[in-house]
DNA sequence: CACGTCGCG
DNA sequence: ACACGCGCGACGTGA
């Protein structure tokens, strides 16, 4: 079969889509629906014809020779609507970034083109179809080439197709002689005047008789309608004249060349950003369709039948690198497996079973000499899996690359890493979308072949860019192996006694009512407590209290400024009771209950890539904030108890933090101060404030302690005070005598904010990064928070790596040494082992060894560790 | 959905 | 004179 071009008469496309579409504006307030109403005309006619070659044919704005002819007959050319003409450059754009080839040539309409390069194509063999409007261009027909002239018949497009053949059989005349028609008849929509009183009929009925208008003329006389042959007598200059506008010129100079028009990938990231930016939706999911080579959603094939999937899975298992995710939402589950850019398979639950596919993708990731997922854990979960070095998760090395983002989604990873644009999860699944199940199961897909394709592309740029900042260590021997952690704690869960948090709950909501009651008397009327805006106006317009505002939205009735309140009025005590109780009860004891699982166990996670800093977050509950400082709400801890024969063993790092900066810092007084003595803060207060290590008193020790804590945070006066209640002046002294005491301290933190501010980013002992814009920032503020920050993240994110790397040793040799004592939690310094009694002593010493020997500093990691029956106890 | 508040390290 | 301690997550309120 003969390859085939089509060919677009531009101007008359988008004029017809601009009176065919309804009116449409983007949110920059563009009109669009020209430009939406031509992109749907193309992709009909390329669906249909499936093209070689493309091009479309635009007329420029200078006039052309045939325009002066007519201007000199009728004056100007009728405009067009500003909202058609801001369209023209925008229609121009978006066909450049699809890659299809335009032609325009000066002094030559659009018609010529497209008469020019028709006939030129036919005459190298190829069928040609010419998409326009205007029937003008009826002329050109021949048996190879076809007419296709776009009509709106309610509200849906439907296209007449002209070869020869079919001019002849609605004309009854041949292609050539539509000139002559339209010399008699005119067209109003192209300016062609024709012969006054003469209409199709007319002109039809002359030319089928006399062949052309000078031949009619010869003959006139014998002109039927009296009209149209006064006519014809007495005008022939206009028929002359519409003859001459309506003949295309199919022999124009224009330059084009064939190769450039080969249909190439329309869907460019140019092209998708543009219909981005012009909302297309209806359009993009087309685009999502797409079935050019190399496009990652058509890429995928499906694959239907047992015995069909296990030879794709087979074949996985034996490939050289897999991406691997799954579906599994009821009615599409699936797994996609991408094995390169070319291939990406989509494998349904169909006829199989969920299980024995998570089985299979288990064996997919246990087997392939390379398995990379968006989410491992996620994985691990369906169906565990045995930890290997060949196997990647992409969000987590995406997180040690930028740990400050929201979230790690496919597509942005796409196009950072692999410059590739993805339809995200907004594109696919939004709600608004209003998808039928059928169209909303088929994204599903799409979106799962999307995970599978940037697991399976990204992993080589990324371990390249790990590399390149030092952080392949990091990733490959604390990160990935603490994922497999992780899973195990997520799965295991802790025992939660529901009747403790029931009858705990009970406990508080009598003396809440109490206090409800108490307040709104003091009050004089009944309000919400929890509301801050209504306490607020309560506690400093109908008490009078000494306040004023604080917050943007009004008051402030935080804790510390109600400490300040307390001795004026009775009703501040009752208030700070009542939200410490409040408290309790919603988060806690409420809050708790539903999540405790069938098993009696509350399976929280624990997230590896939230964290600023490096540090593990916990959620759904959140374990990591169980309360403990105060003895109310530490009793919360008596209804997390072990299994039966189990014991709690509960270590924690003794300032961790601290012993990091000494380390970092080399001061040499307090590397000699954490090899002397036990207590670290009394000692610093010892040594600041000049005084005999015995003669500290307990506020000394609380302020110096305070100040250690401000120190690790990245220290301000400011700050300092206001944790201390102290004048700033005070805390400047404070602050100037530890670092007279402790002068590498100083040298230290100043040195990290050089760094950071040199650098970027901040790292730490195990070169994790926390890049920091902040810093360069102008406003005093942020650029301050960004110098605290410079301080602490190198100090809290060793401390991160450093638990990291006991909680993998811990959990390991749990496994390998056959104990069944398991890990639990990590509460930023503190592990909790749930611990088969007779294993309590292995239990200790491998906490000891593996959180002592995480790493090796100038100062030794210490360790407290506690034995109970609950977690209350064991602390 | 943002904010204020407060629990933990 | 004035910004503000570092890192999280959950709850209740109110627009």
């Amino acid at each position: 079969m003969a390859e085939k071009i089509v060919l677009i008469d531009g101007h008359s496309i988008l004029n017809r889509a601009f009176y065919g579409v309804p009116n449409l504006t983007n949110a920059e307030g563009l009109h669009t629906n020209a430009v939406y109403g031509f992109l749907n005309i193309l992709f009909k006619i390329l669906d249909e014809e499936k093209p070689e070659y493309l091009a479309v044919a635009f007329d420029l704005h200078a006039p052309t020779f045939r325009h002066k002819i007519y201007e000199a007959y009728k004056g100007t050319r009728h405009g067009m609507p500003e909202e058609l003409r801001e369209q023209v450059p925008v229609i121009k754009e978006v066909l450049a970034a699809m890659g299809v080839s335009t032609v325009s040539l000066e002094g030559y309409e659009a018609d010529d083109i497209l008469g020019t390069v028709a006939a030129r194509s036919e005459k190298e063999g190829l069928d040609v179809t010419i998409v326009s409007g205007d029937r003008d261009l009826l002329q050109l027909a021949t048996d190879k080439v076809m007419i296709r002239i776009p009509k709106t018949k309610g509200g849906k497009t439907v296209i007449e197709n002209y070869h020869a053949k079919e001019v002849w059989e609605t004309y009854q005349v041949t292609p050539p002689q539509i000139i002559e028609l339209k010399a008699l008849m005119g067209d109003s929509s192209d300016n062609i005047p024709g012969l006054p009183g003469v209409g199709e009929k007319t002109a039809t009925k002359i030319i089928a008789a006399y062949g052309t208008i000078e031949n009619a003329r010869e003959h006139a006389e014998e002109i039927k309608p009296n009209k149209a042959r006064a006519a014809m007598q007495e005008h022939f200059d206009l028929a002359e004249l519409s003859k001459v506008l309506a003949t295309i010129n199919a022999n124009s100079p224009v330059d084009f060349s064939l190769e450039q028009a080969r249909v190439g990938d329309l869907f460019t990231d140019e092209a998708y950003d543009w219909y981005k930016r012009l909302e297309f939706r209806n359009l993009l999911a087309r685009f999502e369709n797409r079935e050019e080579n190399g496009s990652v959603v058509d890429s995928f094939v499906t694959e239907a039948g047992k015995e069909r999937m296990e030879e794709v899975f087979a074949e996985a298992e034996s490939a050289p690198s897999v991406g691997v995710a799954v579906c599994t939402e009821a009615g599409c589950r699936g797994v996609a497996l991408c094995f390169s850019g070319e291939r990406t398979v989509w494998l349904p639950e169909g006829e199989a079973e969920a299980s024995w596919l998570w089985e299979r993708m288990a064996d997919v990731m246990s087997r392939a000499g390379q398995a990379s997922a968006m989410d491992v854990k996620e994985l691990l979960k369906l169906h565990p899996f045995a930890e290997r070095p060949e196997i990647c998760d992409v969000s987590v090395a995406a997180y040690l690359l930028n740990p400050l983002k929201n979230d790690y989604l496919y597509d942005v990873i796409a196009k950072e890493f692999l410059s590739c644009t993805l339809p995200g999860k907004e594109d696919l699944l939004a709600k608004q979308k209003k998808l039928s199940p059928e169209e909303l199961c088929v994204n599903r897909k799409i979106y799962c072949c999307c995970q599978a394709y940037t697991a399976r592309m990204a992993v080589a740029p990324m371990r390249e860019a790990l590399e390149k900042q030092k952080m392949d260590h990091l990733y490959r021997d604390i990160e990935m192996p603490l994922l497999y952690t992780l899973y195990h704690m997520e799965a295991e869960g802790i025992r939660t006694l529901k009747e403790e948090l029931v009858s705990y709950s009970e406990k508080l909501d009598v003396r809440i009512r109490e206090l409800e009651t108490s307040i709104h008397e003091q009050a004089g009327e009944v309000f919400n407590i929890n509301s801050p805006k209504q306490l607020g106006v309560i506690l400093f317009e109908k008490l009078g209290l000494p306040g004023g505002k604080k917050t943007k939205t009004g008051y402030s009735t935080a804790a510390d400024i109600l400490d300040k309140l307390a001795p004026d009025h009775p009703i501040v005590a009752d208030i700070l009771e009542y939200r410490q109780l409040a408290k309790l009860k919603s988060t806690y004891a409420d809050g708790l209950i539903p999540f405790i699982a069938v098993d009696g166990r509350i399976h929280s996670s624990f997230n590896q890539t939230i964290t600023a800093t490096g540090r593990i977050s916990s959620n759904e509950p959140n374990l990591q904030n169980i309360p403990i400082r105060m003895e109310l709400g530490r009793l919360i801890r008596k209804a997390f108890v072990p299994k039966d024969g189990y014991i709690f063993v509960d270590a924690d790092y003794s300032q961790i933090e601290l012993r990091v900066l000494a380390h970092f810092s080399g001061d040499e007084a307090l590397i000699q101060a954490y090899r002397e003595a036990k207590d670290i803060h009394r000692i610093t207060a010892s040594q600041v404030f000049h005084i005999p290590f015995d003669e500290v008193t307990d506020l000394q020790r609380r302020n110096a302690k305070a100040v250690n804590f401000g120190i690790v945070y990245g220290i301000s006066s400011f700050g300092l005070s206001q944790g201390l209640s102290i004048t700033r002046k005070e805390a400047e002294d404070y602050i100037a005598g530890y670092f007279e005491t402790y002068p590498g301290i100083k040298g230290f933190l100043d040195g990290s904010v050089q760094d950071a501010k040199e650098k970027g980013y901040a790292i730490t002992l195990f070169g994790r990064r926390r890049p920091m814009p902040e810093l360069k920032s102008s406003n005093f503020m942020q650029r301050s928070f960004g110098e605290r920050v410079a301080m602490n993240a190198p100090i809290q994110g060793t401390a991160a790596d450093i638990i990291k790397i006991a909680m993998v040793r811990v959990d390991r040799r749990l496994r390998a040494e056959g104990l069944s004592s398991r890990l639990l939690l990590q509460v930023h310094d503190e592990l909790l082992v749930e611990t088969a009694v007779e294993e309590r002593e292995r239990v200790e010493a491998i906490l000891r060894e593996e959180m002592m020997g995480a790493a090796h500093m100038d100062v030794d990691l210490e360790i407290d560790m506690h034995v109970g029956n609950n977690w209350y106890e064991a602390k």
